[in-house]
DNA sequence: TCGATCTTCCAAAGCGCTTTGACTGAGGCG
DNA sequence: CGCCTCAGTCAAAGCGCTTTGGAAGATCGA
């Protein structure tokens, strides 16, 4: 019968979660005192510490985050809103690695990731809705486009964000963490030049997005540092699937006077470039050049002792893990009370590596295929 | 003066955000009376609701999450707990469409989500910390394993659940939704040998993984069921990066008496098959046939009168979707005290759908490369 | 005109936690 | 011996919402 009930007290420790109250009652103490004891505060002596923290442990107490929020003013959850684009149904292929990247600092740190996938056109509405039922301390904000509504919306509900990314023609001062994507883009159109490429296609993301803006800038500059034309013709913006850069790349390569490389914005569409220069009978790498942005995507690594694409590559899961990590830190210091000052903004530089899609220009390379 | 006045007010508006208690206060009404108006309660008159509306919508007012789900028990937020392999630091790439369907199905019911990106190895205490801190209503679990120990658990922690799919050597029922992984892989398999093939190797997800099983228990299936027996050094298992398909295809083409056809768990390493065919010289869909099973993933749409790859396609958009809307129907029979009665389950087929990829086996084609 | 019945509203309790302010007994000091 | 300090503890208020259990006023039949 004792045993029994032994049994059965044992088998309540896994079913039904105690509250603070109970676990009090318990210790016989008062709810103060095992709060403090578990948070580490000094006003409670070390032994009654170990009790209360071996009594947690036993029951596997923990505190109900809502209540705890409610109390604090607390949150302690960071909020992502992924835009899909309504038009396409796209999902970025890049925002899995940016979380995996950011969800390490926040578990590090005891946050937890609010997600939101919500339609382009109703960003505005969620991120008001967001800030306004106090569900997050702060948030990540996801592909910027050129002068982005959402951050003079954010600053005035002043709550605290980071962008990945920037946002041309917003003057006020926000966080960000970004790419050098102008003089990456400088860099890999260089690269193909030097290599004698005169006619090079830009497969680029929408035209809408910022990073889309400032790696079309610097696909241009490079061209212009060296007197050559920009031929409005071979620049092309899309959402960067891999049948984008397919399709691009076979009308490109089947036209007269086709161009011999390719600077993609993205090593999913250059699958598709590739595709389509094995596809026209034209040998990748030396017929054909590509250079990517490589984000080091974790099911695509473009690695090895000579990876296949050429590229900039910049980690996009590195950057989801600072981003938050700058995030945190703002957070930080405005719980102390400091003001905000200065903002904080990194700029990343991606560094170029030559793989096997680069090779110098050749003239037969340029004659028309089959 | 007055218009000062006035302007400081409407930039207040904006400013500070209402609680319920000001809100009411300045309607002159109480709490209860603007809770229930706002919450569509009847005990309410038509005129005072549409005044309180109104001032609702004028001063931005939304409910303080943290104190509304304190108070009605509920959270409204629905867990993910994403495994990353932390050997390979590997995402699943399928992840970011599932959680795109989830996301909608959601939102549509005033949901939130909450994500936690967890390593493999600590997968168990995350659950059990999310399951007592009551942060959640239900959860969405991945990526399951054969005999997955994650589930005998939530089941004790007597959380809602669906699973992503099933998990061999789990006994008691609970609900999943999962592909017809078996069917679609003997279908995949009897294609290639009704075409001739009869080296087929397969590429499949990690050995670990309970859809990796089933996908080799199909492929054997066809196999036995002609008669043709099962060669083990045909048969591999890892993380589905691009690289893996490539490395495996590559070296499987360069030995003696290579396989003629290729089944690919996914899309991306079989990317990397193509690649390991185009490099041998070989002719893709000819000399070496593939197919695929095709989870649709909105960057790299398998799709066109001909679709590159021959597969059995089974959208995981939808997949994420559907889960979610039995997650939330089981948690809405619960909320009316309903027992949980039988499991919900889904078996979804995948349509087999013939591309570019495959083709009559001939001789010819399995001899070496230069 | 008087209860009875709605309708419309409200005060207060409670969700589970933190935190303030106060209390107790032990020890130190003059 | 009285006073003060201080470590250790507690009761109670409060976070912003919902919900219970009335209460006041309006309506109505007799």
């Amino acid at each position: 019968m004792a045993l029994t009930l032994l049994n059965f007290q044992s088998a309540l420790v896994h079913l039904c979660l105690m509250n603070l109250k109970q676990l009090a009652e318990n210790l016989g103490l008062s709810q103060t005192t095992v709060s403090r004891a578990l948070n580490g505060y000094p006003e409670v002596s070390e032994a009654t510490r170990r009790k209360v923290r071996e009594a947690a442990e036993q029951y596997d107490y923990r505190p109900n985050t809502r209540a705890k929020s409610l109390a604090t003013g607390k949150a302690m959850t960071i909020g992502h809103v992924v835009p899909v684009s309504s038009k396409h149904e796209m999902v970025n292929p890049i925002f899995s690695d940016f979380i995996a990247g950011a969800g390490e600092a926040y578990s590090r740190a005891g946050y937890d990731l609010l997600l939101s996938v919500v339609p382009d056109s109703e960003q505005e509405s969620v991120y008001r809705d967001i800030a306004n039922r106090q569900i997050v301390d702060g948030l990540i904000v996801h592909a910027p486009t050129l002068q982005d509504p959402r951050l003079p919306m954010l600053q005035e509900l002043s709550i605290p964000f980071v962008v990945h990314g920037r946002s041309t023609g917003v003057t006020t001062p926000y966080n960000w963490l970004d790419v050098n994507n102008r003089r990456a883009f400088e860099r890999a159109t260089g690269l193909l030049l030097d290599l004698g490429h005169r006619r090079i296609a830009l497969l680029n993301g929408l035209a809408t997005m910022d990073f889309a803006h400032r790696r079309t800038d610097g696909y241009k500059r490079a061209l212009m540092d060296r007197g050559i034309g920009i031929d409005p013709d071979l620049i092309f913006h899309d959402e960067m699937t891999e049948n984008y850069g397919f399709e691009i790349a076979r009308r490109l390569l089947s036209q007269a006077n086709p161009p011999s490389a390719f600077v993609v914005s993205s090593i999913i569409p250059a699958i598709g470039v590739r595709r389509a220069i094995k596809d026209a009978n034209l040998v990748f790498g030396k017929d054909v050049s590509i250079i990517v942005h490589d984000d080091d995507l974790s099911y695509f690594r473009n690695a090895g002792d000579v990876p296949l694409f050429s590229a900039v590559r910049s980690s996009v899961r590195e950057a989801g893990r600072q981003s938050a990590e700058m995030l945190l830190e703002i957070i930080r210091r405005r719980e102390l009370g400091r003001p905000d000052g200065e903002p904080m903004q990194v700029l990343m530089e991606a560094e170029l590596m030559i793989g096997q899609s680069t090779g110098p220009f050749s003239h037969d390379s340029s004659t028309e295929p089959a």
